[in-house]
DNA sequence: CAACATTTTGACCAATTGGTCTAACTCCTT
DNA sequence: AAGGAGTTAGACCAATTGGTCAAAATGTTG
């Protein structure tokens, strides 16, 4: 009954009704904090208890607006990936094929930068074999991919990329930009913590940039 | 008592008294449950109960060769980083640069494939924001790159690979490679399973290969 | 500011789970 | 085959934790 069960008195007139101030400004927070405690302590690691003071309330309070765990899990892991597809939507057939995906990496690695527990909670929940997203990966993404890869693959058959199999530059994109986010602590350790300061993930991303680029370009 | 409180009676002559044969085999056969466990559920998901059933024993009994789940934790752990390491202890600055990245490259891509749960395991470790590991990362890891990323920038100091910063062709390279192991429910789920069948490892390989060695020889 | 709805939380509960203890059982040695 | 060391597990325990409830506190609206 919280939350969803109003009945939008009157002409829906407009904003609240359905979500007060209060409950968006909780939600975010709850989300926020779930985010980051999921993405530290994976999903049994992390407790309400854990997620709620983060976010400045009391359990029960919590669960006033998320039923479970779960929901909460859910949720969050929802809002992720929404945007996580984002960049790889505007892929674009018509572009220049170097300066298209210099884009899109460059746009990855300044989400990694970012957002790292967003990308460190995604890699746990498909470390952990996807079980929420099992069905999210085999639709909507799965056919984004095929979409997207037959772009690429337009563009081997123009000459203007290597024959390289597309999904397997995509992953390849994948991989590496995700890594300066999941894999963060290892890069902080083996840099000596040069991967705090400013101007360090423009690097990566010059370095990560050449690399691919210069990998996928016809020879 | 058990296990290590042993008095190598006499000239301490040869094999046992110390490991009985049971106990190489139970120990073993935890260490492998453990890494499955602990891979596929995270350190808190996994419990006592699952692995020590996994290893077809009770709990008390895995806990009369470990004295908690910390420990089986810390030790395949550490046993997954002595592998890990190996590959790269190889690389020599006297051989062609490409050609012993291309064997590391491909050990690597050999070892997702054939260890995907111990990369699995080792990338939540990471994620977490290595509790265990930190300093083994800090240290040992840090200084074996530094000695590596000399040895990459000797090569580019002679013209033979393109200037990019050493470290970063090294994170790339553990980025693509593992990705393959640890992301591989996604990649499973975007390809329709066809990364189930033969071949497409070595596909994989192959595909990483060239993006990668284009990607950093000199133009 | 009264009356109602929404929000908040302290106190609880039940299930899970890491770990212990004791007693039984198996294996190896002599 | 006896005896002791080494191995195994059933029954338990205590702490943690996901989730509930009822009552108090706060916001909102006419």
């Amino acid at each position: 009954m919280p939350a969803r069960a109003n009945t939008q008195t009157k002409t829906d007139k407009a904003r609240s009704a359905k979500t007060s101030r209060i409950q968006v400004e909780n939600r975010a927070a709850i989300a926020g904090a779930a985010i980051r405690e999921f993405s530290l302590r994976g999903y049994h690691g992390a407790t309400i208890d854990a997620i709620a003071d983060r976010a400045g309330m009391s359990k029960p309070n919590l669960l006033y607006y998320f039923p479970s765990k779960e929901a909460i899990y859910h949720c969050v892991l929802e809002q992720i990936v929404e945007e996580w597809l984002s960049p790889l939507l505007t892929l674009q057939v018509n572009g220049d094929p170097i300066e298209e995906l210099r884009r899109y990496i460059t746009l990855k690695m300044q989400m990694s930068a970012d957002q790292p527990d967003a990308s460190r909670l995604f890699a746990s929940e498909i470390i952990a074999g996807a079980p929420i997203l099992k069905d999210f990966l085999q639709t909507r993404l799965r056919s984004l991919v095929e979409e997207k890869a037959s772009i690429l693959q337009t563009w081997i058959d123009q000459g203007k990329l290597a024959p390289i199999d597309p999904v397997h530059i995509i992953f390849t994109i994948w991989a590496t930009t995700q890594h300066y986010a999941d894999f963060a602590a290892q890069i902080e350790a083996v840099t000596d913590g040069q991967s705090e300061k400013a101007g360090f993930h423009e690097q990566a991303s010059q370095a990560v940039l050449t690399i691919l680029l210069n990998g996928i370009k016809p020879r």
